[in-house]
DNA sequence: TCTGGGGTCCTAGGACCC
DNA sequence: TCTGGGGTCCTAGGACCC
């Protein structure tokens, strides 16, 4: 049994604890761009994204804070606690939102609905903040019920009635169903999840392809095998920054370059503290007209060092100087990728065909073996046989 | 209404290797 | 001179989520 808990317009809902003004008042957090919006403020139609502009044209009684990260932080902090607290098998999601995998829980804990019900009064009265779960007996199922939750409410999909909960739903209650395909769906006739579930896989791949087809498939059937993992380790790191449409066509080549070497000043600090290490550089463009761009390149060797990863930056960057130059330029962005610890070491692969041929040739290597993979990490050897086999028996490692 | 900043995953083509 | 198939890695773009 999976509980899914998110908590209610996270960062208004922060500012409105710290500040009794705010309370019962329509709030927006963030300048130029909505990064969050109160129940009072959604009841307008101001939404998280928007410009701030229209949020105030929506309703003119906004009233708009700056954004404090350092709080949001802390008060995540305190909320995942208590998720830890009641059960280790918690995985986060973002900062305001997690699965938690209360199906072991039963004799210590009581029933999944009474583990619910204290969890939201703990997080009300520990960190004063709403928090909406969803229950069911998928990860899938559970965000979907937190979703027609909230706010500050509790919603446990009943064993059995599964398909009774899904099928009236709209297509866009769908985890991973968006804009795009919700109007693709649209477009042929399909509003319903059971009208998904209604359609053959075959159909829903040709109309969204074969991973989402056959994803959004098994959802309609409520098929979702995924576990609840603890411990996911981010696969990238990155920074973007906006410039302001007003002097896309004239920003001087030392006013890109200055953006870019904070961005990877910035993004690299971070790598550093995560103490890890990074191989692939992605430097995003966003241009006048809005579209975008990404150039990537991969070093020889994963590094933590900003020199050498500003350097890939900057040869991405000057790649595009013409387009640039004619498009115009609203956004710089750099993203880490193809990250590993900082003290794994990665032997070279695949191992070197002639000097495998000659092992072979030896009779030191049984033929059935064909790579050798060989890693040591945290200072101690992580994996350090062989993997082949000669007669049946595991080689030691190489001495070498 | 001219639109932030942080991520994840999928697709598809080409290079390269065996 | 013309031809196969499988696999991995890299790059670029797109959709989606909070």
């Amino acid at each position: 049994v999976i509980l899914h808990a998110d908590l209610d317009s996270f960062y208004a809902s922060v500012e409105q604890r710290d500040d009794p003004a705010l309370r019962g008042r329509p709030v927006a957090v963030g300048g130029g761009v909505v990064l969050a919006a109160s129940y009072e403020a959604k009841a307008f139609g101001v939404r998280s994204a928007m410009g701030g502009r229209q949020a105030r044209a929506l309703c003119p009684r906004l009233v708009t804070v700056p954004p404090r990260f350092d709080a949001y932080v802390e008060a995540s902090r305190a909320v995942f606690a208590i998720f830890r607290d009641t059960t280790p098998l918690v995985e986060g999601l973002s900062i305001d939102e997690a699965f938690l995998d209360v199906g072991g829980l039963g004799a210590v804990s009581g029933p999944p609905v009474v583990i619910a019900v204290r969890l939201r009064e703990r997080v009300r009265s520990d960190v004063g903040l709403a928090i909406t779960v969803g229950v069911a007996g998928t990860k899938f199922l559970a965000k979907v019920a937190s979703g027609l939750a909230k706010p500050d409410g509790l919603l446990v999909v009943p064993v059995g009635g599964e398909l009774a909960f899904l099928h009236p739903l709209p297509v866009e209650r769908l985890w991973g169903v968006g804009a795009r395909t919700a109007a693709k769906l649209h477009d042929r006739g399909v509003f319903t999840v059971g009208e998904v579930a209604g359609l053959g896989p075959a159909a829903l791949t040709s109309m969204l392809g074969r991973a989402s087809g056959r994803h959004l498939h098994a959802l309609a059937h409520n098929r979702d095998p995924r576990v609840v993992v603890v411990g996911h380790r981010r696969r990238s790191i990155g920074g973007q920054r906006s410039l302001g449409g007003r002097r896309a066509f004239d920003r001087t080549d030392a006013e890109l370059d200055e953006a870019l070497v904070g961005l990877v000043d910035r993004v690299t600090g971070r790598l550093r503290k995560a103490d890890r290490v990074a191989r692939t550089v992605t430097v995003r463009l966003r241009f006048a007209d809005f579209t975008a761009i990404t150039r990537a390149h991969s070093l020889a060797r994963p590094t933590q060092d900003t020199a050498p990863l500003l350097a890939a930056a900057r040869t991405l960057l000057a790649g595009e100087r013409s387009a640039i130059r004619t498009r115009g330029i609203t956004l710089v962005g750099v993203s880490l990728g193809g990250l590993d610890d900082a003290d794994a070491v990665q032997l070279e692969l695949p191992f070197p065909a002639r000097e495998f041929a000659r092992l072979r040739e030896r009779g030191t290597l049984d033929p059935v073996v064909d790579e050798l993979r060989v890693r040591f990490g945290r200072g101690a050897v992580q994996r350090a046989t062989l993997l082949g086999r000669s007669g049946g028996t595991e080689l030691p490692m190489l001495p070498d």
